[in-house]
DNA sequence: AATTATTTTAAACAAACGTTCGATTTATGG
DNA sequence: CCATAAATCGAACGTTTGTTTAAAATAATT
């Protein structure tokens, strides 16, 4: 699964075929439509994997904001950051392979396929019904068109950001550092937060 | 060129046969060698064919916007308008086939393959280039990391709403309408204005 | 009208694809 | 220790892949 998350990551789901990734892992062909069936469910297992305890730790930590701020409206950018900091987090973690990771999910995203948007959406969704009120209290003068618009944005920033750390070094010409992960997720926090709080 | 743009932007890249294509648009295979000479040939040609009107058209309106206001640094609302405008107002134009070709474009940024991040990379630094001195004026304060992290996240936003604009109609349960184009980009442009000119 | 370029076409190429099969090996439980 | 279950394995299945070839058809030039 290892193999399969970074070659999917890096030449794309159908441009990965099972003997490329049987030959790396030094594995036998068969063996994996006998554990998983089909190339399908190896995508679905590789993508489960992350993403559940990912958003576990998203969840977590909103609680954690929520008993801190006892009974008042948890700071926007507290929010943001519950939401933005494990995620970037992991991507930039590539001990444990965070970082392909999230340049698989920054392609799924991407991709039409209605299987492969049902299995994004449906754990997108765990994430979005946690962060909905607190995120809706902390921003009460939103009409629910904007709120929506403005969670769009936030996810294009934040994909964007941690599917692709190398186009950030190479445009800046070496300025911006994308190890420097604190960093980068204060700078993303503040950036998404004001824009959450735009004017209408 | 308007089928392959189609299936690379709904299969992929790797997911679209040459067969797929001629196929559907009655053409004989082996002539798409003979006119393009490799697969990878068409998509250079599909991408070029629309980034390149597009870059002149956000350079014209940018310039039109500097000639208004006569010597004064552009306001940076009208700098992300240029920006982000034509590029939104051509994924929305179906007759232009526009909206196949955003998705395309959605899917080639997440692409780490070499030879199509050196495409991708040497259009876009001709708008870079354009764009870096106005908005730099704009926003004074800015230090150099700052100031391309939130280009980063700028395109990062821009990019997910070019390329996916149906996702916001299930995750918003219909309250939002893609298709209301100068509604997103005034949004849009809101977000990121307010985004780049965050506290530091 | 004849001749040379340019396009179009059907057919074929080797290589790679996801998947299946039956046999062989390893692990488990009585 | 034996029998049953689980896992591994090499080989093969029929398709599909990008690309090439050489012949046929059309266009352009003289």
């Amino acid at each position: 699964m290892d193999v399969a998350e970074q070659l999917f990551a890096t030449r794309g789901v159908s441009g990965t075929s099972i003997r490329n990734i049987t030959s790396r892992a030094k594995v036998n062909l068969a063996a994996v439509h006998y554990h998983f069936g089909s190339k399908e469910s190896v995508l679905e297992a590789v993508v489960s994997r992350r993403l559940v305890p990912l958003t576990a730790e998203r969840t977590a930590l909103l609680d954690e904001y929520e008993r801190q701020s006892k009974g008042r409206a948890v700071e926007l950018s507290k929010i943001i950051e519950a939401l933005v900091g494990p995620a970037l987090r992991l991507s930039r973690s590539s001990e444990k392979g965070g970082e392909y990771f999230m340049r698989l999910l920054g392609r799924l995203v991407m991709e039409p396929d209605a299987k492969i948007q049902k299995l994004l959406t449906d754990h997108f969704r765990l994430s979005l019904e946690k962060f909905k009120p607190p995120l809706k209290k902390a921003l009460p003068h939103l009409k629910p068109a904007d709120f929506f618009w403005r969670v769009h944005f936030l996810v294009g920033a934040m994909v964007h950001t941690m599917a692709d750390s190398d186009r950030i070094q190479i445009v800046s010409d070496g300025i911006c550092n994308p190890d420097d992960t604190e960093g980068t997720v204060k700078r993303l926090v503040s950036f998404i937060s004001a824009g959450m709080e735009a004017d209408t």
